[in-house]
Order: C-alpha cells, then structure tokens, then sequence
DNA sequence: CCCTGATTCGC
DNA sequence: GCGAATCAGG
C-alpha cells in the first residue's frame, strides 16, 4: 500500500478529528499504526493544534533497557457486542427504557447516589457524542447507549473508551463507582 | 497488560 | 519517503 491522495486525505481528516494513529490504521488497512504516525510527522501535522505553538518539547534522554513491543502482525476481531453493564453501576434511565415495568431491575444504583459531577460530565460530553448505530461500534467506541431503543432516537455514545473499558472517560465515570463511595449507604 | 504518540535509522 | 523497532509515557 502507498500513500496515495486519498489515503493522505483521510489520513488528514482523521488525525484532524482526533482519532489515534492506530484507529486511522485499521482504517485505512495495509498499513500500521507505526506508518500512520511516521505519515503523520513527514507531513508535519504532529502537532494537532496545528499552528502558533511550537514548544511542548519533551527533553527526552538516554534511554535503557526495556524488552517490550514485539514485531507483531495486526490480529483484530471485531465483536459487535451489545453494550452490557459488567460494571458495578448501570445507567438506571437507559434500562428502565428497556425493562418492562414491574420486572426486576438488576442491583444498581439509582441516579441519585452516583456522584453529581459525574453526571454533569455525562450530560455535557452527550451533546459531543458521535451518536453511532449498533453496527457502527468498535471495540474502541464507547458503548453507552442513549434514548429508547424503540425509536429513532436511539444511539450510542461512540466516542473513544478509555483503556479496556466499553465506555468513554464520562460514561466510566458513571458506571463504574468506586465501592468506597457506593458502600453500604443507609436511608 | 492494554494503549498513546515520538523518534531513529536502515531500506 | 517509508515504516519497523524502539522509546517514553498513561
């Protein structure tokens, strides 16, 4: 594969969107995450804000000794998986639109006990949500789902997961509390 | 462990 | 110019 104007041009626009240098790999295909970056560099758009700075230099120094990354071929196995609450918490509003009333909702917290700023977060990075069909996720889309599934005014979150997580910074945020905050609290 | 981008350097 | 290997860090 080669960087032919297409491919550069996507790669532009993704990398202008945001998306990491592995993501606009798979994208693309036939190149790796490595390819990306070094594209990126000789393109001289490493820099995301794109103009006026020019600092952000990182003194980096000698190095040791760290036998770590591997050559390793891409191996990927895409698992459209619906989006399920393994967390300790589960976004109450979003299944009670799935659940019929009168069943059993499944222990979890109610709104009100999750922490305030966390669903301020929610409430604010919802409106800059990509707002992905099912069949659009990824393993790194968040998986947070939002509105009721019987209409059109379903999505997911899809924006980027935080490490291993199915959700985004915010929607961990809410689904996943620390136990010391959840525990035991009295009424 | 997973991931991220940054850099080097043989090709 | 390209990108794997490596580095540095979250």
């Amino acid at each position: 594969m080669s960087w032919n104007d297409e491919r550069v041009e996507l790669l532009k626009k993704m990398w202008g969107e945001g998306q990491s240098a592995s993501q606009i790999a798979k994208e693309l295909g036939g190149v790796t995450r490595n390819a990306v970056i070094g594209k990126v560099h000789r393109l001289g758009l490493s820099n995301r804000s794109g103009s006026g700075g020019s600092e952000s230099a990182k003194s980096k120094t000698a190095a040791k000794a760290k036998p770590a990354a591997r050559a390793k071929a891409a191996k990927a196995e895409p698992k459209t998986e619906a989006p399920k609450e393994t967390a300790t918490a589960t976004p109450v509003s979003r299944v009670k639109a799935i659940i019929p009333a009168g069943q059993p909702l499944p222990p979890q917290p109610s709104a009100n006990e999750i922490d305030p700023a966390a669903l301020a977060k929610v409430n604010e990075i919802e409106k800059k949500a990509k707002k992905l069909s099912l069949m659009e996720l990824t393993e790194r889309t968040c998986k947070w789902p939002v509105g009721d599934p019987a209409t059109d005014d379903f999505w997911f979150c899809g924006l980027p997961v935080q490490s291993g997580k199915p959700y985004c910074e915010a929607h961990v945020g809410v689904a996943f509390q620390p136990m010391s905050a959840r525990r035991d609290r009295r009424r």
